[in-house]
DNA sequence: CGGCGGTACTG
DNA sequence: CAGTACC
DNA sequence: GCCG
C-alpha cells in the first residue's frame, strides 16, 4: 500500500512540478541563451547541420552522431566564433577535435565549406535532395519511416521527385501517413498546444481510469517552446491496471474523434512480461473549441503506458534528448550497469556482449537513478545536448 | 584499433 | 531478419 | 566524426 501510494503521491508532485519548471523554463535565462547562441553563429550550425544530414542519407551513423554532438557544442558556445583563438577553446571541448577545428576555421574565414559542396554533388546526395528538400530541415528521410536503405533504393529504381514516390513507391503504412499528411507533420508544435493535446488526452483518459497519472515529456519537457510531436508517459498506481489500459486509451480517443491514423497500435506481445509496457503512435487532431478556436494541423501523437515500478526510468527515457540518454546509458554501462527505459540493473559483459543482468535497483524517482550511479541531477532543461559523464 | 544506448515496432 | 523508430 |  504504501508503495502505491508513494508512486502515486510522486507523479502527483512530478506532474505539478513539471509545469511550473517549464513554465519557468520559457521565461528565464536558459533556453534563451541557447537560441541566442545559436543565432551567434548560426551560419556554422546549418552548415554542420547540413553534413549531419548527409551522413544521416548515407548510413554513416558515427559521422551523423558527431556531428549532432559538434553541432550542440557550437550551439552552447557563449559568443560568436570568429577568430582562430575562438575555434582553439572549441577545441578544448570534448567531442570536437582537430578535423571539426579546421571544417569551423574554413567556415568562418570563407563563409561556406568545400566538403560539403562536394558531397551535396554527388548524385545520390542531389536526387534526395530534389525529392526530399533535405536542406530546410523537411526531410523526409529522418522520421516518416524512410531511412538511408530506402533513400538509396528509390534513387536506384529511379525516383527523383515525391509525386514519383508518391505515384511509383511500394509504401509501408507508416509511410503513406507520413506522406499524407506531410506538410502538417513539418510545421512545429507551440508549446501551448502540447498542453492543451495534453489536456484532452488527460480528460478523456480520467474517464477510463481517475487514478491514471500522466506527463508530457520529451522536448516539451525539456522547455523548448516548441516540439516536433506530443510524447505522452502515462502510468497508474496499481501495476495489474496496466494490463490492457493502452487499448482502453486509444479505443476512448478514437470515439471522441481525435485519432486520425495509426502508426503503430499498443501490441498484444508480452502481456505476461514483468517489464511490459505500450506504446501508441499515431495522429491527432483538437477538435475545434466552443469559442471559435480553429486547430489548423494533425498532430504527431507518441503514448506510452509504463508500470509504477518503471516510471522513473521511462520519464527518464522519455525526456530525452536522444544523445542526453546515449552518454548517460554509456556512463552506466563503463559503471558495469545497464540503464534503459524500465530499470537499472547490474551487468556483466562479455567482449562487449551484455552476457548477464543482475537484480534490479530500485528508484522512485528521477533523481535516485542519478544518484545510484553517483551523478549529479541534471535537471529536464538542461538535457538537450550530449554531456561526458565522468567518474567522480 | 575498436567502441560510440537500449529497446520495440513493421513487414 | 533488416530497417526504422522512440527518446 | 571523436575517444581511450
Amino acid at each position: 500500500f504504501f508503495f502505491f501510494f508513494f508512486s502515486f503521491f510522486y507523479i502527483w508532485i512530478e506532474n505539478h512540478e513539471t509545469k511550473r519548471d517549464a513554465s519557468q523554463e520559457v521565461s528565464e535565462h536558459d533556453s534563451k541563451i541557447e537560441d541566442e547562441s545559436c543565432d551567434l553563429n548560426y551560419n556554422i550550425v546549418s552548415i554542420l547541420q547540413e553534413m549531419q544530414r548527409i551522413y544521416e542519407l548515407m548510413g554513416d551513423n558515427w559521422r551523423e552522431f558527431a556531428y549532432k554532438r559538434a553541432c550542440g557544442i557550437v550551439k552552447m558556445f557563449p559568443k560568436k566564433i570568429e577568430t582562430e583563438a575562438d575555434v582553439a577553446l572549441l577545441l578544448k571541448t570534448k567531442g570536437f577535435s582537430k578535423k571539426l577545428g579546421a571544417k569551423v576555421l574554413e567556415i568562418i574565414q570563407t563563409g561556406q565549406l568545400k566538403k560539403l559542396n562536394e558531397l551535396k554533388k554527388l548524385p545520390q546526395i542531389e536526387a534526395s535532395n530534389l525529392f526530399m528538400g533535405i536542406w530546410n530541415q523537411t526531410s523526409l528521410c529522418g522520421n516518416r519511416g524512410v531511412g538511408h536503405q530506402t533513400v538509396t533504393q528509390w534513387y536506384r529504381l529511379g525516383y527523383r521527385t515525391l509525386d514519383d514516390v508518391r505515384e511509383k513507391a511500394a509504401l509501408n503504412e507508416r509511410q503513406k501517413i507520413g506522406l499524407k499528411y506531410y506538410d502538417d507533420l513539418r510545421a512545429k508544435i507551440p508549446r501551448c498546444e502540447v498542453e492543451e493535446i495534453e489536456h484532452f488526452v488527460k480528460k478523456e483518459v480520467m474517464k477510463i481510469e481517475s487514478e491514471c497519472a500522466l506527463v508530457t515529456c520529451g522536448s516539451y519537457r525539456r522547455g523548448k517552446a516548441e516540439s516536433g510531436d506530443v510524447d505522452l508517459l502515462i502510468t497508474h498506481p496499481r501495476a495489474k491496471k496496466i494490463v490492457g489500459l493502452l487499448e482502453k486509451i486509444v479505443d476512448q480517443l478514437n470515439k471522441a474523434g481525435f485519432l486520425k491514423d495509426h502508426f503503430s497500435l499498443p501490441s498484444h506481445k508480452n502481456k505476461h512480461a514483468v517489464d511490459h509496457h505500450d506504446t501508441y503512435m499515431g495522429i491527432c487532431k483538437l477538435p475545434d473549441t466552443a469559442d471559435g478556436r480553429v486547430y489548423k494541423y494533425c498532430r504527431h501523437l507518441d503514448i506510452k503506458v509504463f508500470p509504477p515500478a518503471a516510471f522513473p526510468f521511462a520519464l527518464l527515457y522519455f525526456t530525452g534528448s536522444d544523445h542526453f540518454n546515449r552518454s548517460m546509458r554509456y556512463f552506466a554501462k563503463k559503471k558495469g550497469y545497464t540503464l534503459s527505459s524500465y530499470q537499472l540493473a547490474p551487468a556483466i559483459r562479455l567482449n562487449n556482449h551484455k552476457t548477464h543482468t543482475g537484480q534490479p535497483i530500485l528508484c522512485s524517482s528521477e533523481e535516485q537513478v542519478f544518484e545510484v550511479l553517483g551523478l549529479k541531477y541534471v535537471k529536464p532543461c538542461d538535457r538537450n545536448n550530449h554531456e561526458y559523464f565522468e567518474f567522480s
